[in-house]
DNA sequence: TGTCACTGTTACTTTTGGTAACTGTATGAC
DNA sequence: GTCATACAGTTACCAAAAGTAACAGTGACA
């Protein structure tokens, strides 16, 4: 009865595996939010810091660190004064779309569902 | 030149919200990879341990706990010997299909990109 | 009687995240 | 000139979450 079950893991286990290697880039609480920020425009610091709810200036500074070692944003200085700098999405960053849309539409059910539909 | 920029929150902020309402559920390094995990099989406690590579099961029983109570999961003790429980995906768990599938697929691109294609 | 499998829990340490104050530069108001 | 403001962070300190390892309780089996 339990001689497949092995099997699962030899088969399917690619599944899990590479669940897991996104979310390791996608760690922490905040950089899915920053990602999904980006989406909507390329942003500077202040800009992201008034559209994520709840996120400081260090975490939102650390997380962008993060997210451009990984190559999902670049970070490019503007020569304005004060001195600005924007956040944009590579194009790596990009091929993220269905994730996020999957989370933002799951999202706006799971909303329905516990403020009682 | 700026007077346009609060609109975007009010526009589109909707989907940062609901990326975050979805990711304060799914919160944490474990709970995706679970339910990754449970979209193969139903599966039993020491099951996951050996599916999911590095949980402890301290981690395991919290996060199997937090999913029971948001409703993504169902935990059924058999009547074996050992004792045996069981965890299975609810209908609402299974929702979380599309998040899974472009979760995985990325990760599956991501792994090629950084093992070098 | 002792060992094993299963499903956890507990005590302890390490890592991560949060808060609030601060740095440094430049700009316009007074 | 000096004061307050905006931008893009950093620092020091504290709280919460996650990791590690050892243990608990039950019953089967040798």
């Amino acid at each position: 009865m339990d001689e497949n079950l092995p099997t699962i893991t030899e088969k399917c286990g690619k599944k899990i595996l590479s669940v897991h290697d996104a979310m390791d880039i996608l760690n922490g609480r905040w950089k899915i939010t920053i990602v999904a920020a980006l989406f909507l425009n390329k942003m500077r610091f202040t800009d992201l810091l008034r559209e994520i709810n709840g996120i400081s200036g260090k975490m939102l500074s650390r997380e962008l660190k993060d997210l451009e070692i990984n190559q999902l944003i670049t970070r490019t200085v503007l020569n304005t004064q004060p001195i600005g700098v924007e956040y944009e999405l590579t194009e790596y960053g990009l091929t993220l779309e269905k994730v996020l849309k999957a989370l933002s539409e799951w999202g706006v059910d799971h909303r329905k569902r516990i403020t009682g539909r």
